[in-house]
DNA sequence: ATAGGGTTAG
């Protein structure tokens, strides 16, 4: 007799489409396991639970079949122990599929530990056992506690048994290298399969994405189709994904097009790939065109929407769009909080972040690291920055992040003495990033603690770390059009250094000054930014009523941020910067962030 | 009949 739940005690009254008068041993059986699968489908514990209950009294615990339903329900329903529990009792281990059946609940619910367990186990009790089955979630497995050695064996031991042609073993192969972050090795994999299918370039394109080989990813996306491939909504959500990171945007309508082609249009997963790919973009109005095309909007979509407005400074429509979720019925998630966080944190709005913040509880939602983060980012770039430490104290878990905000908020308010103190506190969090470090320093050497600071400069140095280089691309037609500062490689050099000093002194006539110390030197400095070269070439190749669209893989800085304003107001453009992290929509002189960012 | 691989929003 199995205990599961012992204590309950239960007169069965049958849930209601179970048939409680049948007469026949085998339909009843039957029946008990189509309910069964129904209550998986439908992830009814209550009611799956009670015919757990039903099956014991009925004496069928032992049936095998029933026991593997049975186990499927428990994993299905994040319970892998009472799955376990009827694996182990029901004698049901003479059956190799259940021992797939066991260890991928065990994977799927997060304990890859006991999954590779009873892998072993499995191989003590008969190898025979092994199958095709299992290989996917020891990779799995593998991936999740990020063990080479141990994926490698795995992978061995499928050379060895020769399982390595299926299909489905193989693409597992590839992602599980792919995620180690081993392109060459998923590579290898890929080209010795026999036969692959959508999941095995899919995985492959998805870790070329994931290493930044975005080129490469593209190339097989290409071989994809041109192996006449069925690529269906998971390669493409990848893909538009890519489209958006790289602000190609031609591309990205190619790819909606050729989804709506191919009937994968209407789904959350594609819908949000492509808000995102369009707001990256800058095109904001896009976006929502493809939000309110898509009917069946899944939270995803919501946060994709709320997301673009805020990277767009449409601080108001986010509210509006968290308003109308409610309305509708769609439960928001943590990433909607970060998202009306992070909006209100742009916007400097602190008393609706302090709001939102609040009603995380309303929905049952736990404010993570990330959560607490955006309220000190809010808060330090407000100014408030004692009210920023507070929130720090109150973390669970002091973050990185969370510090780096303050020190950012420190920089925005000249609190160079706090500063200091936070690159102190940085350090005592022992292994942080180099972006922090190099925040760190620059807030030493604000403070006037410039023996520290060099040290810290040094470490890095030492350590063999460099700032990333600056860049800022322009799309044009198929060319994508890359500049960093100073630099003098494009075959137009001539005329855009041109074009900017004629740029410089029609800013300076409408009034562009920089009003600093050590101008002159500043100057120098910035007067070539990479932004500045990408805007000068549209200038120079768009005609007049293409929109000029420029991206930057970093923070465009202060001084840039007035001259663009400048050059706007002057060439009587409208100019979209997409730095790292928001969206810079000059017009006419202003600024869409309005200078808060 | 049963068990297997990949995705979005930050």
């Amino acid at each position: 007799m199995l205990h599961i739940f012992p204590e309950e005690r239960w007169e069965p009254l049958p849930p209601k489409n179970f048939p409680r008068n049948v007469q026949s041993f085998d339909s009843k059986y039957g029946a008990i396991c189509d309910s069964l699968m129904d209550f998986t489908r439908a992830r009814d514990l209550l009611k799956g639970k009670y015919l757990h209950a039903y099956v014991i009294k009925s004496g069928l615990q032992t049936m095998p079949y029933l026991c593997q339903l049975l186990m499927n329900f428990y994993s299905k329903l994040c319970l892998p122990y009472c799955s376990e529990k009827i694996f182990h009792e029901s004698g049901v281990d003479r059956f190799p599929t259940a021992w797939a059946s066991i260890i991928s609940g065990f994977t799927k619910n997060e304990l890859p530990l006991c999954g590779i367990e009873h892998f072993k186990l499995m191989l003590r009790h008969d190898v025979n056992f092994l199958d095709d089955h299992v290989f996917p979630c020891l990779t799995k497995a593998c991936v999740m506690i990020k063990d080479h050695v141990l994926g490698q064996s795995v992978h061995c031991l499928a050379v060895k048994t020769l399982f390595n042609v299926n299909v489905f073993v193989g693409s597992s192969l590839v992602d599980m290298y792919a995620k180690f972050g081993r392109l060459a090795d998923a590579q290898k994999v890929f080209d010795e399969m026999p036969e692959r299918n959508v999941v095995s370039w899919s995985v492959m394109m998805y870790g070329c994405i994931e290493m930044g080989d975005w080129e490469g990813a593209l190339r097989f996306f290409k071989d994809a189709l041109w192996h006449g491939l069925d690529v269906n909504g998971f390669t493409f959500s990848s893909v538009i994904g890519l489209c958006g990171n790289l602000t190609l945007f031609q591309l990205g309508k190619q790819m909606q097009a050729l989804c709506f082609k191919m009937n994968h249009y209407r789904t959350g997963f594609i819908g949000s790939a492509l808000i995102s790919m369009y707001s990256r973009c800058g095109e904001i109005e896009g976006a929502r065109g493809v939000f309110d095309e898509v009917l069946d909007k899944n939270v995803g979509m919501w946060n994709a929407m709320m997301i673009a407005y805020a990277h767009h400074s449409q601080t108001r429509r986010v509210f509006e769009l968290f308003e109308e979720m409610e309305n509708v019925g769609v439960k928001p998630n943590g990433v909607t909080f970060s998202c009306i966080l992070y909006a209100c944190s742009h916007a400097g709005l602190v008393e609706e972040g302090n709001l939102y913040f609040r009603k995380m509880k309303v929905y049952g939602l736990q404010p993570r690291s990330k959560h607490y983060a955006s309220m000190v980012d809010l808060l330090s770039r407000a100014g408030k920055l004692q009210e920023a430490i507070k929130v720090i104290e109150e973390m669970p878990i002091q973050t990185e992040s969370a510090w780096g905000a303050l020190l950012t908020g420190c920089r925005i308010h000249g609190d160079t003495e706090l500063g200091g103190y936070v690159a102190d506190k940085v350090f005592e969090l022992g292994q942080v990033s180099i972006d922090l470090h190099f925040q760190a320093s620059n807030a030493y050497a604000a403070a006037g603690r410039y023996e520290e600071a060099a040290k810290v400069r040094m470490m890095l140095r030492d350590g063999g770390h460099r700032k990333e280089t600056g860049l800022s691309w322009v799309e044009d037609g198929n060319r994508v059009h890359t500049f960093a500062a100073g630099e003098r490689r494009h075959e137009l050099s001539a005329e855009i250094y041109r074009k900017l000093e004629e740029m410089e002194e029609e800013t300076a006539r409408a009034g562009y000054v920089l009003k600093e110390a050590g101008v002159e030197e500043k100057i120098q400095r910035t007067r070539y930014h990479s932004e500045r070269l990408a805007i000068a070439f549209a200038l120079i190749s768009f005609p007049q009523s293409r929109p000029i669209r420029v991206m930057k893989n970093m923070r465009c800085c202060s001084d840039c941020h007035v001259a663009i304003k400048f050059m706007s107001k002057c060439s009587g453009r409208t100019i979209t910067v997409r730095d790292n992290s928001r969206f810079h929509r000059f017009q006419n002189g202003e600024c869409s962030c309005g200078d808060y960012w």
